[in-house]
RNA sequence: GGGGAUGUAGCUCAGUUGGGAGAGCGCCGCCCUUGCACGGCGGAGGUCAGGAGUUCGAGCCUCCUCAUCUCCA
């Protein structure tokens, strides 16, 4: 059957009224979630992109991402029906897509995921019921085109399609199709799933249907229905979930592209502008468009997906995410290079995407200008990457020349894309010029073997988990003593009481533990702040009053959600069960909460001098400094580091009110508040406002600790400003105490200079200039004065020259010259005699320094300067060697150095004698 | 987290069994020139990424650390 001439009776015209039909893509998806809307579901806006929290999953590949714990029960919202349209990305992992890209008609790797959820409210019945009604109602699919696949022994669901469909298109089928889990942990449950049938009504194979061989694409999955009921720890035991609930995740590329009438889902409102760009770009015709379809798909894919990722905060780096990001942008580029692109191109892709998507993803639009400056910066760099293994490359070729070689072994073409990050498809386009080819085989066998070796590494790490952690929280939940996990409150004070409700010591959960022992603590309460947001975590006490124990803690940490555990050593006995008192060091946290705030006041004057690209990349929050790493191109100047300097200090001056509110997320983004990436922030958000009456100076959503008034923090002061990484500076600072040791500190070394420069503070600079100056004078007049006494030393050695079998043989004991006199002395003498050799010595730091010189001659009959210094060292106790005419050793025994001068005339004597 | 590569003057880089730290461009001064992105002469500028080790001696060998590039997990 053939795809093109089929195009009408695959996507026959729709029935329904064309005015209540959705036809584009905004519609569409406007669509989906108003008809959720209307019942009673609360449409939710998509989680961001990259998954911070989940160290299998880099980024969010399911609508059912955000909602895995209130399908667990562990975290509450105040809905219980949801519906979104959630970004997602499948390129990594289990869900590998990215060599399908382009040449498959259906495969992304960032893709829109419509569903509808349900917390334990409705079940099976409504789920099929309201699919059904939003696929033929609302968007007016014909149902007699829809089959529905139920699993196995799933009869109720099978007994409930059969209100709209007749029993000969609900097919059973097993595991693989039919039941849902996320991973090997985690909610699952048996699932349901609508088919689209797009071939000829009067001769249906179903055998098709969920089959591999259905490479024309007649039957398309479009709706996945899962009725999650169970959930899997990680010991592999199931247990039913606390409430059975609905996920739902319907692709929505595909669904566009089947009422849309296409042949793939590039055939849609969604590609075709992008895909007409990059035409009108190369200035391609239609027949040429057509030539490199794969091509143009591979870039209008990624260019969407980089456009994506990058509004959500990833930025193309080494490792997770970023790593991923830089993989689409560079294969996009390779691609593009393949179909004709020669300068960065895909930012001008990029922004049709800003342009077509915007209404339904304000963040594209509202970083606009750092997306496309991300993508072009990093087109570039790889242009710079490709140019240097370029040069690799020419050497390895101009070696296989020499070897007569026409085949670039695998390993070395390898080698090339591993270390100098040339692909093997650009690799293979090169070298076709001196007409060599690639081992592919080895290429693909090399491969191999380095992900084995960079995989086995992680492993290890891997293991030591949480097990502990999650077995102990586990065994508090079921015996009731933790409801919703250890009560964390950081921000009522600084003293609590509680109950020691767990103890770790070495790996494993232990009932007590005696003085002098290191161990984890868990109480079912704590006032310490557990490392977040950069800022780091409290140090303190837990005090037993009743036995006056105490256990000091270091540092307080979340190993899984839920629970805290202070890390320490004890000083006396500790037990399960006891009530204890937890006491927060406060001097050391009223530091912390002046660099915090301060961190804030940084960011904010950073934007203001620098500008709004300027985004958060790291931070580190400590007692004694702060560390904060912002996206930025250059390096900062020292005057505009100052003036920043002194704006922040001129807002802690104005005594600001640092005000915590909590409001709703949206609430807060429209307020303006900064939010951070790679912070998972929940409906209701806490944030950190300064502000001086009416206008607010800065607003962050922030977990951290805060002074009161900006007042507080004394004082701010800059102590390094550097690189981080690609694209990122790094500042260092210092506030309050630590801004007034600095200070002090720096001031007294002022001083202390000034009194060894016997001037006043303020002439410091100018008297150190003047010294400087005559410091190198003095030297130039030294360097001088050495070289006029050397010659004149040398003038006099010449008379206590010997001569040896014919030949002229000068030794001699310098006092007080160094490597470099002795080396020149050498070069006069060989001007000088013309023929001969002299060998030069002096002592340095007690140890014997010798120099040998031999003239050209001399060379050839056989007497050579490395010879010579080999034999005179061993006699010092030392070694040397060198080139033939001039070489050098060194020794232990300056006292031997007359006695080895004079064995110079033994083995000249043997050397050029008879 | 692991593998590979790189780190030498302001910039781009040489530096060959371990034995004189260099070139080109840029910068400063002088000469030549009506003028110069011409030419000539002179000069300044280096913790050879940092640390430890081996050695009489390390830019070079060994180990550790850091940074950058790159691939993989």
């Amino acid at each position: 059957m053939k795809k093109s001439t089929e195009h009408a009776t695959r996507n026959p015209p729709l029935h329904w009224s064309k005015q209540m039909i959705p036809t584009t893509s905004i519609e569409i998806r406007q669509a989906f979630l108003d008809f959720f809307a209307e019942i009673h579901h609360q449409p939710v806006a998509s989680a961001p992109l990259p998954q911070f929290d989940n160290p299998t999953l880099l980024f969010n590949n399911a609508g059912m991402n955000q909602f895995v714990d209130v399908f667990l029960g562990k975290e509450k919202r105040p809905y219980t029906r949801a519906a979104s349209s959630q970004k997602c990305m499948r390129v990594h992992g289990k869900h590998n897509d990215l060599e399908n890209v382009g040449p498959s008609p259906g495969h992304h790797t960032f893709f829109e995921m419509l569903g509808n959820f349900s917390f334990g409210d409705y079940f099976k019945a409504e789920a099929i019921e309201y699919a059904w009604m939003f696929l033929t109602d609302v968007i007016g699919l014909p149902a007699e085109r829809l089959w529905a696949t139920v699993y196995l022994d799933d009869d109720d669901a099978a007994k409930l399609w059969e209100k709209y469909l007749p029993a000969d298109r609900i097919k059973r089928f097993g595991k693989s199709d039919n039941y849902w889990t996320m991973g090997d942990t985690g909610p699952n449950g048996p699932c349901s799933e609508l088919h689209y049938y797009q071939g000829d009504l009067d001769n249906i194979d179903i055998s098709l249907l969920n089959s591999d061989d259905d490479t024309d694409e007649l039957f398309l999955e479009i709706w996945n229905l899962v009725f999650m009921q169970y959930d899997t720890d990680e010991n592999g035991v199931t247990t039913p979930l606390p409430y059975p609930s609905i996920d739902t995740g319907m692709g929505f590329e595909r669904l566009v592209r089947i009422l849309q009438g296409g042949d793939s889902n590039y055939d849609t409102d969604l590609f075709l502008p992008a895909l007409a760009r990059v035409q009108e770009l190369l200035g391609d015709s239609d027949a040429d468009r057509a030539k490199k379809l794969v091509g143009y798909r591979v870039i209008a894919d990624h260019g969407r997906a980089a456009t994506f990722m990058i509004a959500d905060g990833v930025r193309p780096g080494s490792a997770g995410a970023g790593y991923v990001l830089r993989m689409i942008i560079r294969r996009a580029a390779r691609f593009g290079r393949q179909i004709g692109f020669g300068e960065p191109f895909l930012a001008e892709i990029a922004a049709v995407f800003i342009d077509t998507m915007r209404e339904a993803y304000p963040e594209l639009e509202q970083r606009r200008d750092h997306i496309l400056r991300t993508i072009t910066d990093e087109e570039k760099r790889f242009a710079r990457t490709i140019e240097g293994a370029l040069v690799r490359l020419i050497e390895i070729a101009e070696q296989m020349h020499l070897a007569h070689e026409t085949e670039v072994s695998g390993e070395r073409a390898f080698n090339l894309y591993a270390t100098y990050g040339l692909p093997l498809e650009i690799t293979r386009d090169l070298v076709k010029r001196w007409n060599f080819t690639v081992n592919e085989a080895g290429y693909t066998e090399a491969r191999r073997l380095h992900a084995i070796a960079s995989g086995s590494g992680a492993f290890d790490q891997y293991k030591t988990g949480s097990s502990v952690y999650g077995d102990l929280l586990h065994a508090l939940h079921e015996s009731g003593q933790l409801e919703g996990g250890v009560d964390h409150d950081p921000y009522a004070g600084a003293r609590m009481g509680s109950e020691i409700v767990g103890i770790i010591c070495d790996g494993a959960a232990v009932e007590a533990i005696s003085a002098g022992e290191k161990a984890e603590i868990i109480t079912a309460a704590t006032p310490f702040y557990v490392e977040s947001g950069g800022e780091v975590a409290d140090t303190g006490q837990i005090v037993d009053a009743e036995s006056g124990a105490i256990f000091t803690v270091q540092r307080a940490h979340r190993p899984v959600p839920g629970l805290v555990a202070h890390i320490g050593t004890a000083a006396g006995n500790f037990a399960v069960g006891k009530e204890v008192t937890l006491v927060v060091e406060n001097g050391r946290r009223s530091d912390i909460r002046c660099n915090h705030t301060a961190t804030h006041l940084l960011h904010r004057e950073l934007r203001a001098h620098l500008g709004k690209h300027v985004t958060q990349q790291g931070s580190l929050v400590a007692p004694d400094r702060l560390r904060f790493d912002f996206s930025h191109g250059e390096a900062v100047d020292k005057a505009t580091l100052a003036t920043i300097e002194a704006d922040i200090n001129a807002a802690i001056m104005a005594n600001m009110p640092v005000k915590i509110k909590y409001m709703g997320q949206k609430e807060a983004v429209s307020a303006g508040a900064m939010a951070l990436f790679g912070e998972k922030y929940g409906d209701i958000v806490r944030t950190v406002t300064v502000s001086d009456g009416d206008e607010v100076y800065s607003m962050e959503l922030c977990g951290g600790l805060h002074v009161a008034e900006t007042n507080d923090i004394g004082q701010f002061r800059f102590v390094s400003e550097g690189s981080a990484a690609a694209g990122v500076r790094r500042v260092e600072a210092v506030t309050g105490r630590g801004a007034q040791e600095l200070i002090s500190e720096r001031l007294q070394t002022l001083d202390r200079v000034a009194a060894l420069l016997n001037a006043p503070a303020a002439e410091v600079e100018a008297r150190l200039e003047s010294l400087l100056k005559n410091h190198h004078s003095l030297q130039k007049e030294m360097e001088k004065a050495r070289h006029t006494l050397a010659r004149a030393q040398f003038g006099d050695l010449l008379a206590q020259m010997q001569t040896v079998a014919g030949v002229p043989v000068l030794t001699a004991q310098i006092e007080g010259a160094d490597v470099d006199a002795l080396r020149e002395m050498t070069d006069w003498f060989r001007d000088k005699v013309g023929s001969g050799t002299a060998v030069l010595s002096t002592i340095r730091n007690g140890k014997p320094i010798i120099i040998a010189a031999v003239t050209n001659d001399l060379i050839k009959r056989g007497l050579k300067a490395g010879d010579i210094v080999r034999e005179v060292a061993k006699i010092v106790g030392g070694g040397g060697g060198g080139r033939p005419n001039l070489a050098q050793a060194g020794g232990r025994d300056a006292s031997k150095l007359p006695e080895a001068l004079a064995h110079v005339a033994v083995l000249v004597e043997e050397t050029l004698g008879e």
